[in-house]
RNA sequence: GGUGGAGUGGCCGAGAGGCGAGGCUCGGGACUGCAAAUCCCGCUACACGGGUUCAAAUCCCGUCUCCACCUCCA
């Protein structure tokens, strides 16, 4: 995978046993998660899937960010501004947005984290985290009573987003609200003093107060992976500062280099934008469904491109998206006419698979390389179907879920066997009427008989060699 | 202003010196009473201006445009 640090291709191994320890960068539970959240998320879930692919074991530690993380204005948590907003418990609403999250996951396939701790129930470690950073020197209080990172102690601070300490200006946002309590603007809270604020505080001997954002990454990820992250997954944006700071947060900790391998999935724009609130482009994933499409069409989508470029969705191209997967997904059904056969040259095509996901998991390079088994004329049905059955869960798209089997709304089935006596009459007017009274209770007709007939004479010839049982079966459907 | 990335047919997108990926849409055909679906065929593109080369979407120089990051962000 691209290392964000080195800038170059880097193997991912598990430096301590044979499982490799993944953190990655949760959501922030004030609001729901946008497509372009998930998009990093399913970053996490394609690793993952490789991974296992590659026979290795995965242990994976999402945070979920219930309080620390500061709003805009620099002047109130998130939680707590939605809560304001929302007029509701602040722990209530990150439950509720926690919960919704999951849901989310789960339509698009992305396979749940090993564990999802909160920042909120963390707080000890992250105080024995900043504790460490006292003894060792990199903390300092403020004249605010807050407690602050050194950065100009951490010596190559602004390696891994490529800034330079001296480079960057005071941001004026800090100077704002931080005043003249740290010793150098590009220095951190890792700990702030409550102030005026009264809840999502905890007592601590440095005084009352509430944890920095970046502290909980720092403090969580050492804690539950053992002391060292052989992967560390985030989008783009957290790369500066998040990402920057909690590396110059932990490795001082750890006395080496505390994540083997920064991988950072990129920006999903709609329709030309990033997708953002001040844009007016957010799109949730309940929206796409409300258009009747496949959650799994997003996944598709997403996987069309590789996750270190931006890119670039539409409804339309959602829509290919999923006019492909439903293909696919009735392109197995007719394979599974025959047995499955897991040749040399199905072997071969599975192998070459593994390898474009292996290889900074080029999933376009792979989708392509699906097509071309789709499409292809020297692969048999059942060479097709192992090669479906074989790299479903390497792809997580469903590929093998048959047609949903839906209940008829009433009066359907009426409907139908007189449409089917119409049609046998040729009153073709009044099989026509029926087809549209069907219609109207949503039930779509297809007259299928005659027309597999088509592809059906075509792969017969192609299928010679298949046993008796297996040919009638495939006439019957 | 600084840094990074990108401009490919109606749309989305791969390719990174030499046989014009693929998908979606659209058009034509086969099949069908019709429709839908399916299958077949078609739509000949690489931002602009120079240059290098036998050969450039691909390399070089310049220009334009777009996007992102530069202390909210996935």
């Amino acid at each position: 995978m691209y290392d964000t640090l080195t800038r170059q291709l880097q193997p991912i191994k598990p430096r301590n046993g044979k499982v490799v320890h993944i953190y990655c960068c949760g959501p922030t539970v004030y609001r729901d998660a946008h497509v372009g959240n998930l998009r990093t998320f399913l970053l996490s879930d394609l690793v993952r899937r490789a991974l296992t692919m590659s026979g290795f074991e995965s242990l994976l530690i999402q945070n979920i960010t219930d309080v620390g993380h500061m709003s805009e204005d620099f002047e109130e948590d998130k939680i707590l501004a939605q809560s304001r907003r929302e007029k509701r418990d602040p722990f209530a609403i990150a439950r509720d947005y926690e919960a919704r999250f999951h849901d989310d996951l789960a339509l698009l396939n992305i396979s749940p984290a090993d564990s999802y701790p909160r920042a909120s129930e963390c707080i000890p470690m992250m105080l024995g985290h900043i504790e460490k950073l006292f003894e060792l020197g990199y903390a300092y209080r403020g004249d605010d009573t807050s407690v602050y990172f050194d950065s100009q102690k951490f010596n190559s601070y602004g390696e891994l987003s490529g800034n330079r300490l001296d480079a960057l200006k005071p941001g004026h946002r800090y100077e704002f609200t931080e005043g003249g309590a740290k010793r150098f603007h590009a220095d951190w809270a890792l700990w702030k003093a409550a102030g005026n604020r009264s809840e999502m505080i905890w007592d601590t001997p440095w005084g009352r107060g509430f944890p920095g954002w970046h502290i909980e990454c720092s403090a969580m990820s050492l804690h539950y992976l053992n002391g060292h992250v052989d992967l560390h997954i985030g989008g783009i944006d957290l790369r500066f500062p998040h990402h920057e700071n909690e590396r110059a947060q932990s490795n001082p900790v750890t006395g080496d280099e505390a994540v083997d391998l920064w991988l950072h999935g990129e920006h999903l724009l709609f329709e030309g934008r990033k997708m953002s609130k001040s844009a007016g482009n957010v799109v949730l994933l309940r929206d796409v469904m409300a258009r009747g499409f496949d959650p799994l069409a997003i996944r598709f989508c997403f996987m069309e491109n590789r996750y270190r470029s931006q890119m670039d969705l539409s409804w339309a191209s959602i829509a290919a998206g999923q006019s492909v997967i439903r293909r696919w997904r009735e392109k197995y059904q007719e394979w599974c006419a025959v047995p499955q056969e897991l040749t040399v040259a199905a072997q071969s095509e599975i192998v070459k698979i593994h390898g474009n996901v292996a290889e900074d998991l080029d999933t376009p390079r792979a989708l392509i390389a699906l097509r071309e088994v789709e499409k292809s004329n020297s692969l048999s049905f059942g060479e097709k179907r192992a090669i479906w059955e074989s790299l479903d869960s390497l792809f997580g798209l469903d590929l093998l879920k048959p047609p949903q089997e839906v209940e008829l709304p009433a009066g359907a089935e009426e409907l139908i066997s007189a449409r089917a006596r119409a049609r046998s009459e040729k009153n073709f007017i009044e099989s026509d009427k029926l087809r549209d009274q069907l219609a109207a209770l949503g039930v779509q007709v297809r007259d299928t008989r005659v027309v597999r007939m088509g592809s059906l004479q075509l792969s017969l010839r192609q299928r010679i060699g298949y046993p008796f049982h297996a040919l009638l079966q495939f006439l019957v459907r």
